[in-house]
DNA sequence: TTGAAAGCGCTAACAA
DNA sequence: TTGTTAGCGCTTTCAA
């Protein structure tokens, strides 16, 4: 056959419907000027006729150019792009802070890869190995328990790296990370404040570090406040309404004192011990007062009465986790576990003037 | 000053502590081979001596070698990149989706950028631009509404894209959704299959496109098993807890005939209507048996009794979008609306023998 | 079996 | 003011 004919058009399923981007050569060739200056006109750099350069930048927007950042990428130092490793397969704490985080990065015209490693460890290897590849700026790590684990690498050594509701075993590495124990405080002082005396601490289970923080909180501040500790009146279990409902009961049937307040250690207990206390005829808040954690809205909202609860902040973790990587990318150092704020949101189920329907001493 | 003098360390702030990746020009230098040949053996292409080859991968495993994809990708047609825009702020149908998206993508070694839009034109244009000048090889976008949108472009036409539970006002867009109709379809016929004759449908806002087409597989379903539509039986409210409740109440209150059963738009909706008819003393499933819609296990499971949910195979059509989105990318065309069914998850709300507790004809 | 060199799209230093 | 060119890290011919 004569290998000058022209090829057969090749197949209507493999004929891509991607026609290549321009490049810079194109608009150089059709704005008559040479690459250089079509790229001096573009980056709006150095000395250049408003003529050349209005011509470059017409021409550009014609016919559609758009720069390729990988080429960009490529001699920079840098691709203005980072990598999320999530371990949080249900997203309900991963998912504000990454949005934020996200946000704050596209301000900064950083792009996010997301990976998700659910909590296995070749996964989350192969992804990191995955965006090393793509010469990532940095990495933040997320996780759905904020404990402790091992620190990404050595593999990935040098790379800037932010944990992020989640905490590195290494000294060195940043994690940020809510203050639990600060929002247990922020709980008690203000139930202390409505005038509550015995207030009861249902939780989840203790291999948490949040739990163990939280309850660290709740006894300091009881002391603080002058309150006695209660006996049977810390509760530890799992992080369901069921538990709720069940801690509840036990506080009710005791033989001890009953309480007149409730600290949970997430907004599900609260509204299982909510629904428990109406349903035994107790009324909330006046006889019991609650405070629940997470200010999940999807619980507080729809509890009966609306729950009082403690807002980590996570999208104010998120963006700063974002702003924390954007200066160690810039070459700050950083280190060392920062833990944030907490703060109140105060709804129905503890509002009320303090001590009005209380026996008062 | 004597230029030739070396210039100032930077201050320690700006001494980046990322130590450059070696290229395979450096591989190749200390193997003590051209190039073209390092290249040869890493890709493991081409005929080479063992002996070398040998030689070329131990030193790229001793010095931590790891190809660079941006350069690769400059030269292949493909970035190994895709973006997905979101616009599900709140995450809890997206989530499941990309989840499954970005996990079948990693098995073919393709990365995912995740873009928020949070329903704003302007952030996703700017989005679409940065992903565009990334160079991904496809785009995915999703919403939490499954109506009608305006399509991506013109600036990204020509881009394999795929809508996922979202659906883009083009008859060329491929969009990938639940069959919202199917799926109301299967509750009716499970209901109906209990011997249950009188079902209500108490549903969110008719401004949802799944509002309607739930609404219609009700309707069909109903007469398809030869039961009767009463008045009264359709309510379209809001999706909460609040309005559920709301519902029953109109329901038992009103002059006509009470309903045995209660197919439900979502599971919140669903699951303030067993609280409502708890409260009522009437029980479930044995007086009135209920099915909600999404399969949300922090409703379905912590509700009393737990929830028949009709499920959307969020997962199931994450998978599928990441695989359409690879055809489409190797050059395969579709286009079109495809609807993938949902299934029925069978719980205490639902259970039990039919017609066991109720009046047989 | 190995090496040399062109080129992917872009920037920046230098030359004209 | 504009053009030329080296090179970012890699692959891929072609030559040796």
């Amino acid at each position: 056959m004569d290998k000058t004919f022209p090829p057969a058009a090749p197949p209507e399923e493999s004929r891509t419907p991607v026609r290549a981007a321009p490049t810079i050569r194109d608009v150089a060739r059709i704005a008559e000027v040479s690459i250089g200056t079509a790229s001096k006109a573009l980056n709006a750099g150095g000395r250049l006729s408003q003529e050349t350069r209005d011509k470059v930048l017409r021409v550009a927007g014609e016919i559609g150019y758009r720069p390729n950042d990988l080429a960009q990428s490529l001699h920079r130092a840098k691709s203005r792009t980072i990598g999320i490793i999530s371990n949080d397969s249900f997203g309900r704490f991963t998912f504000p802070i990454v949005e934020a985080l996200e946000e704050r990065l596209a301000d900064e015209k950083i792009a996010v890869f997301m990976c998700n490693a659910t909590d296995d460890p070749a996964r989350e290897r192969q992804h990191v190995d995955q965006l090393l590849g793509k010469r990532v700026d940095g990495l933040v790590v997320t996780a759905r328990r904020a404990d402790k684990r091992p620190p990404i690498g050595p593999f990935a050594h040098g790379l800037p790296t932010v944990y992020v509701f989640s905490q590195a075993d290494d000294p060195d590495a940043l994690s940020l990370l809510p203050d639990d124990e600060g929002g247990a405080v922020l709980a008690i002082e203000h139930l202390a404040k409505l005038g509550r005396k015995r207030i009861a601490h249902i939780t989840g289970p203790e291999h948490f570090e949040a739990v163990r923080l939280r309850k660290a909180g709740y006894f300091s501040a009881l002391s603080a406040a002058g309150l006695a500790v209660i006996d049977g009146f810390y509760l530890s279990g799992v992080w369901s309404e069921a538990w709720g409902r069940d801690a509840v009961a036990r506080l009710l049937t005791g033989q001890g004192p009953k309480p007149d307040a409730l600290f949970c250690g997430n907004d599900q207990i609260a509204r299982g011990a909510a629904d428990a206390l109406r349903e035994s005829g107790i009324e909330v808040p006046s006889e019991v007062a609650i405070v629940g954690f997470d200010n999940w809205d999807v619980m507080t909202l729809a509890a009966r009465p609306p729950l009082t609860s403690i807002d980590m902040n996570l999208k104010a973790l998120g963006r700063e986790a974002g702003e924390r990587l954007i200066d160690m990318i810039s070459g700050k150092r950083a280190g060392g576990v920062q833990r944030r704020p907490c703060s109140l949101v105060v709804r129905e189920s503890s509002e009320g003037e303090a001590g009005t329907q209380r026996e008062l001493e």
